[in-house]
DNA sequence: GATGAATGAGGCTTCATTCAT
DNA sequence: GATGAATGAAGCCTCATTCAT
């Protein structure tokens, strides 16, 4: 049995700092949170952060790793036994239902993932890896099977649906964040935009495509 | 002859402190980028941004709204007197073309736009929704001319393929950035990836989906 | 005939600038007006001001001493062939309905004077000189004739007259200042100030003092 | 025991800081004297200010409240059991001798007190209104024994009383500073001006005024 | 004389990180 | 392990002053 490390991943506190993190970064942003701003919504002293992680550039990135490693967990999960466009429909709307369930997270992983240099230049986030390996499993085993068109590469359609989920993801962010109407129509209703049903616009076109009669193409 | 303001953004140096703003961001990313970094590289001095810009934020949507301004203006010449498919195709071949133009400034279009609560919460961003409304426009037009299926609303169509495209353009401008290879696998190649050839497999995907056979949809 | 300077006190632009300075100064504070806000104010361009000061700390002085000269006249003017208690009961008068009548003016003399070391410890100040000499005068004068009590030195006495003038002049612009009340009893009328009336309690103070029956001192 | 705040106006360091800040603010003035020179008098570093006061202006506001605080409650012993013009000669010799006996403190509260317009016309200042209550409370109750002549409002006498307290404070503090004479008489000597010795003046002034023969009047 | 764009020193403040308790 | 007071580097911005036009 080995023992966990009391300041390590398994330990209760570790994982409550992660969480106060999320929130605080989804409201303020990352440059804009304070370690002591997490601090205090974990309850602990600024001083406690430094024993869990090694600094805040490192909890920013133990925060998207273990939201990641959920999100990978669910959807291997979710297709399990799956294959062809019925696998690829169910990654899709596992991966929205995901989103839709933790917006703070997703608000976290959607708008400050991009941020720091640190993290999109010299990190090399091996989770996402992972993601993407995924989804581009799936697509070249039905390209394979004849099922998919063969003529885009896996890890590039993988990719492009990953924009697509990211993008939808953004917009569905920034619509609950603003009192919405975005300040042009003063007149327009919020209208709340449900991204869990967006999931069928999004299987439609990276199934079928925009174009109607498929002949003329 | 018009009199220009001499600090407005018909000016020489205004122009040339967003162009060193640019540079800098790109590299450096926007919260870890000083405005001393930004003067040196414009060749002014520190206090001298402030003549043409209200505060560091201001500049950074200036130069977000004159780089979407840009984009906008190329983009309608690209599609002018083209409908349906043919609009559609020639508008994301531009636009991928002109990512690939500027590697700099896509470089902070795509990294540093999502990131300030300042940006995505508070600022209504009239370049981005006037590109959003042209790509959208050409998607609608198209429906109502029975070319493309309508199933889905013409705004989220747009929002999906913006998705598609600002996410490849990560890809790239990353690919570009690390000496490539990222030190995942040791032994791939850096496999340079070109963007314009890409450009195939994006409106493949959009026009017509990723299943090979449509008749067992 | 001598020449005046085109930029010295002379010049209508001179005095342009330091009308503009009581303005603003008596809005902002000295400290907090820029020399730009000034040349705003005064419709000239900033390197203007230095065309007819050396510095900014000179303009302030100049100020100052334009401001106490006038008084200085008027007040001599008002005491001119008076003497005794009439003199100096004049004398309150005249200054008291002065500060009234340039409440802008009266604001920098009054709170913005005593600010900048500068000022006090280093300034030696001819007009405010001039001014105690001229209200010690009087009271010297007025002691020799036995008309005042000779216990008190004349430049002392002088001095404590002053020390009322402006504390009044204190309350009197602050009250003007802020809509009143003090924000402390939210029912109670702003009750203005009226400085000119209050001349009677100043000159009851200094000639009679508050003690009723003299006897009993 | 009552655990007060470490960084409470109860902790040493508190004090400390304000004591820097005084002696710093008296030979510089408020806004010469950068929060560093502060710090560096107190001995802390220079964030080490923020913990204990939210902003520069706020320790101004401190500094004065500690000193008006400490003046009314030694004001208030020095008058304790006493009525009429004991009790207002009483307290004004008391004023008198903590000028005198803080001559740092006594500077800051007579040069700087009326600077900002943080101070003068958006802050409140209860301690002020407190003193001035004190001094008016003792006029008031002395009219009503027929003590002191009615028809000075009480609380404008204490004004007035106030000016002239806070007039010779001035010319003490700054006849301290300076070498003296000024430069403007060469052969005058300093003439050590006496503050406590002029509280007999005062006193005579406010109590019977300057006219000797009252029957004239 | 007049202009106002440009300068750059310097101020206030924030905040990641450390370390004595 | 936990704390949180203390540090001090670094950032954004202001503004008095200059000088080429």
């Amino acid at each position: 049995m080995a023992a966990v490390s009391a300041t390590g991943p398994g330990s209760e506190k570790y994982q409550r700092i992660l969480d106060a993190a999320v929130d605080v970064i989804a409201e303020r942003g990352y440059f804009s949170s304070p370690v002591s701003a997490i601090a205090k919504r974990a309850g602990v002293a600024d001083g406690t952060i430094y024993l869990y992680f090694k600094s805040k550039d490192e909890l920013l990135i133990s925060l998207f790793e273990r939201r990641m490693h959920q999100l990978n967990a669910a959807l291997k999960a979710a297709i399990a036994g799956k294959h062809g466009r019925v696998a690829l429909e169910a990654f899709i709307r596992c991966y929205v239902q995901l989103l839709h369930d933790e917006p703070a997270a997703t608000e976290v992983l959607t708008i400050e993932l991009r941020q720091s240099s640190k993290f999109m230049k010299e990190y090399d986030n091996p989770e996402f890896v992972d993601f993407l390996r995924t989804l581009g499993g799936i697509i070249a085993a039905a390209q394979e099977a004849g099922e998919l068109d063969g003529s885009t590469p896996p890890h590039i359609a993988a990719r492009m649906i990953f924009g697509i989920l990211d993008e939808l993801a953004l917009a569905w962010v920034l619509a609950r964040a603003r009192p919405t109407n975005g300040g042009a129509t003063p007149g327009s209703r919020p209208k709340k935009f449900d991204i869990v049903r967006a999931a069928d616009w999004i299987v439609a076109l990276v199934t079928t495509g925009l174009v109607l009669d498929k002949e003329s193409a």
